[in-house]
DNA sequence: TTTTCCATGTAACTCGTTACATGATTTC
DNA sequence: GAAATCATGTAACGAGTTACATGGAAAA
């Protein structure tokens, strides 16, 4: 449901066509939210399917194919409402991405787990510069496109303390 | 694939039936694996068919009905190499439960928002003082039933890191 | 005696991915 | 002229959940 409350939250701020909702997600959400493309025109046609939006053809100049774009509907945002505070609602036991195969990590050689470690060390790096030229770039705009300002610091703060445990391994080691 | 790395990895040590895996995620985890009931059995015939696990039948005493128990297989044992490799492998683009919620939180009022923090802190207070008991229960005792002793560290930090954010968008509201 | 725990299963469903196919247009 | 980007789709599959059904044993 997740990609649904992603999807409706941005076209909540107007029609959009599929391709531009991919675009948002890669380039102005930081990319973390990792959605296939695939994935968002099937999400469309069901949605459309359960009159949360509105498929209108656009024809555009140039000769170009008309494009469809997808406006949200009243039942949509209704239902954007519902999966927002369903969303902010459940705590309950949640598990993080690496939690399992930290919970087998003593399988592993110690020499083998350090290079894992090391490597998830670099790429979480990589990962948190990337997140902050980013949010450097969007907080510098006047207009912030997407209605998204505290993504970063969650966001951040969850690398953040991956990488801070990552470390705390390492040196352990 | 996350339930059949969890999975392989309890059976790594002996033959397990279906509701004793149950059991262990629940009791001996702490809990944040979530794994549905059906799921488990689900995944039993699964990896059966794969011929990762075989199953034995094994009569009780007391005239209780024969439980089926699972064995892993030598292919059992390579596939929970390859899985925990990949697990740990893989570092690109992940996102934290409550991410897209966050994304959006500017659509709820500043009182709503309020009211979900102050549960949500509530919550995992709660659920770290939970994991800290177990912490304590787990390596107090003299053998550890279940490979894991990071595990608890890994999700500490990513439990406290979101109590972390949790704290501090209360504070700026 | 009623509830809880032990123990297993299954059918229908949802969500999402992968891998593919298509074709125009723009940039190098 | 080749490569990248724009733009849309779809068929097959995978993982897992929900909701249900069953029934015995132990404990309250």
């Amino acid at each position: 449901m997740s990609v649904r409350l992603l999807m409706l939250g941005l076209l909540r701020n107007g029609p959009l066509h599929g391709y531009e909702i991919k675009r948002i997600i890669e380039t102005e959400m930081g990319d973390w939210a990792n959605v296939a493309a695939g994935s968002i025109y099937f999400a469309l046609d069901k949605m459309a399917a359960d009159a949360l939006i509105e498929e209108k053809e656009v024809s555009q100049d140039g000769g170009r194919p008309a494009r469809t774009i997808y406006g949200i509907t009243a039942a949509g945002r209704a239902e954007f409402e519902r999966l927002l505070r369903e969303t902010w609602g459940s705590i309950d036991r949640q598990s993080f991405p690496l939690d399992i195969g930290v919970a087998f990590m003593e399988c592993l050689s110690r020499e083998e787990l350090r290079s894992f470690l090391e490597a998830r060390e670099r790429a979480l790096t990589g990962i948190l510069s990337g997140l902050k030229e980013h949010r450097k770039e969007v907080e510098g705009s006047p207009e912030v496109p997407v209605q998204a300002r505290f993504i970063f610091s969650h966001h951040h703060c969850h690398l953040q303390a991956e990488l801070d445990w990552t470390r705390e391994v390492l040196g352990s080691l």
